[in-house]
DNA sequence: CATGAATGAGTCTTCATTCAT
DNA sequence: GATGAATGAAGACTCATTCAT
C-alpha cells in the first residue's frame, strides 16, 4: 500500500538545495547534472523523476534563491517602522542573508545578474524578469527614501538616483564579500545608512 | 616590409576583439570557438594559430577588458589634482568606459566577477587575481578620501569602509547599468561624490 | 476458491492485451514498459511478476497475436469443403481478422514480418520462425490449389508459385488496409478467388 | 586554398548509404549512429557535419530508396508500349531492384510500411505520405489495367479492385523474398501477368 | 599561413529493471 | 502481491581541438 520511502516534496527540495549548492559553487552553466546527484546522494537518473531538465533545476534553484531572500526582506521590513529603521532593515536583510545562508548560495547572485543581462535562458525569463525586479526594488526604496526626506529625517536628495545608488551600494557590497568574505557587513552596513 | 598582409599582432588583436565581443554577449561559458572565429571573419582553425586553447582566449580577453579600464582610469586620475578631482575621475571612468567601449565589453564585469568568486579557470588566477585587484583598487580609493578628510573637504568617516562602500556603489550601479541602460550615469555619478 | 481478486493467469492476459494494444500504435520497439502498465491500469513494476522482461512480453504478444490468427483460420477451414470453400476459408479468415480483432492488433503484422525478416530477437527465433510459418502456409495453400486442378475447378498453373502469389495479395492487402483502411476488404477478397 | 579532402555531397551520398545499409539491416529503429558511422567507416561526430539529427538520417533514406525504386520503376515503364508491356514493366521494376540494389536495402520497404502505418515521425509525413504514395500507385496501375480491358487484352475486372490486388500481390512477394529469398522471382512475376 | 573536415570525450536524457515497503 | 522510486547503462548530440591539404 505504501511503496514509497521518502516525501516526494521533501525529496525535490533535498535535490533543489544540493543543486543550489553546486550551482554556486561552479556556476549555473558549469555545473553538470551527475555532481547535482552525488551532491544529493542519488544516481543521476533520480534527478529526473523530480525535475524534467536542467533548465528547468536552474529556475526553480533561482526562484528558490530569489524567494529566500525576498522572505528575510519581507520579514525584516515587517517589523520596521521609522524610514531609517526601514532602510536599516533592507541593508539587514542582505547582512542576515550572507549570515544565515549557506555561505555558497549567495553567489548565485552572480548567475542571477548573468542572466538578467544576456537572457540566454527563455524559461527563465517567464518565471522572473530580473530588470522588472530591479525596478520594483527601486521603487520600494525609493518609497522609504521619500518618507524620510519628508519626514526631514533624510538629506534632500534626488530620490531616484538615490534608491538606485543605495541599491547599487548593497550589490556592490555582495560583490566584495563574495570575493572575500572577511569584509565586516555589519559595520558597513552602519555606515551605509549614513549616506542618506 | 609587410610579410603578408595583416602582421601576426594585429590579426591576433582583431580575434581578441571579436572574442570579447562575443564573450560579452553570449557569456564566456557559453560563447563557442566557433562563434568566435565566424565574428572575427576567419576559419575556425585559424584561431588556434594565435591561441592555444578557449582557456587561453579568455584570459587574454579579461586582461584586455581590465587594461581598457585601467587605462582610462590612469588617464583619468592623471589630470585629477584635488581630492574631489580624483574621487570624481574615478566615477567618471566608468561613465567614460560605458559611453565609449563597444557596449557589450561592459557585460563582461559580469564573468570577471563570477571568475573571481569561483576562480574556476587555473590559468587566469595566474594572470590576474580578482580580489587582490579589488583590494588595491581600494588602497587607492582609501588615500584619496584620506586626503579630503585631512583636507577638510571630506565629511570624517571611516576610510575602510567608505572606500568599499564607495567602489561598491559603482559596480552596483554597472549592474543596474547593464540590465537597463537607461539609468542616468553622469547624472548617479554626481550625486555619489555627494557621498563623501 | 478465490485467492484474490483475479487470479494469476487472468491477470497475465489482462497485462499482454494492453502490450498487444500499445505496441499496434506504437510499434514494438517504441512503446515504453510503462506505457504498457498505465494501458493494462496497473503499476510499472507488476508487470515484471508476471513477464520477466520487454522481450518477453513481445514474445508472448506475437504468440497471441499468431494464435488469434490461426484459430480463426482453422475454424473456416474447418468447415470448408470444397477447394473453392477452403481458398474462401483462407481469405476471409482475414476478412474476419480485420473486422473482429481490435483494429490496432492487425497493426501487429508489420513487426512480425520485421521480426522474421531481421531476426533481431533471439528468444522469439525459438518461440516461432517465420520463415517457417510461411513455408507451412504455403504448404497448405498449395494442397488446396492442387486439389483444386485435380478436381478441374482451378486454372492450371504452377501450384507453388501460385500460392506463394495468392498468400502475397493477401498480405498486401493487408498493407493497403492498414495503411488506408477505406479498402473493401470483402469485395477485394471475392475478386481474389477468381484469380484461381 | 583547398583545405578540404572529400567533395562534401559524395562523402554525404557515403554517410547516406551507410546508413541505409545498417537501417536496413537492424531496423530504422534500433540501428545506433556509432553503428552507421562504423560502417561509414567515420567517427560518431562526422556524421552530424552532414546530418543534423538522427531523424533526419531516416528521411534521407527512406527518399533516396523510394527514389532508387521510382527510377526503375519510370525507365521500365518508358520503354512500354503495351498493357501487358507496362504491366511486366511494373513487376519487373521489383524483380531488378531485388536484383540490382544491395539486398538489404529492400529490408527498408518493412520500415516504410511501418512507419506509413504509424506516422510515428511527423518530420517524415512532410517528405512523404505512404498513403498518398499507395493511391497514386494504383491510380497508375489502374490506368494501364484500364487501357488493356479496353483494347481487350485483360479480363474484364473491377479495375480499382484489381490494381489493388495486382499491387498487394507485388508487395506481399517481396515480404516472402525477404523472409526467405529463395524464391524465384522472375517465374513468379511472369505467372502474376496471368492474373489479369 | 589558413582552413574546415574529422573526431571522440563528455553531456544530458531515457528507460528497462530492481527492490524496499 | 503490488507498487513506483531509484538507478545506471546506453544513446543522441555537442564542441574544443587537431591536422591534412
Amino acid at each position: 500500500m505504501s511503496p514509497k520511502r521518502v516525501d516526494k516534496e521533501s525529496r525535490k527540495k533535498e535535490i533543489l538545495h544540493a543543486a543550489m549548492h553546486e550551482m554556486a559553487r561552479k556556476g549555473v552553466n558549469v555545473v553538470k547534472i551527475g555532481q547535482i546527484a552525488a551532491a544529493a546522494g542519488i544516481g543521476k537518473g533520480t534527478i529526473y523523476e523530480y525535475f524534467s531538465s536542467k533548465e528547468e533545476i536552474f529556475g526553480a534553484a533561482m526562484a528558490e534563491f530569489l524567494g529566500k531572500i525576498e522572505e528575510i526582506q519581507a520579514r525584516k521590513l515587517f517589523r520596521a517602522v521609522t524610514p531609517q529603521e526601514k532602510i536599516k532593515a533592507v541593508i539587514d536583510s542582505w547582512v542576515e542573508a550572507t549570515e544565515t545562508m549557506p555561505h555558497d548560495y549567495m553567489k548565485l547572485l552572480i548567475d542571477l545578474w548573468a542572466e538578467g543581462v544576456r537572457q540566454s535562458n527563455p524559461a527563465l525569463k517567464q518565471i522572473f524578469d530580473m530588470k522588472k525586479l530591479y525596478y520594483e526594488y527601486r521603487e520600494i526604496v525609493s518609497a522609504i527614501i521619500r518618507d524620510g526626506i519628508n519626514a526631514g529625517v533624510f538629506r534632500d536628495v534626488d530620490v531616484e538616483v538615490m534608491s538606485g545608488i543605495f541599491l547599487a551600494s548593497v550589490d556592490g557590497l555582495m560583490i566584495q564579500w563574495l570575493l572575500d568574505n572577511v569584509q565586516d557587513a555589519r559595520k558597513q552596513a552602519g555606515l551605509e545608512v549614513n549616506l542618506l
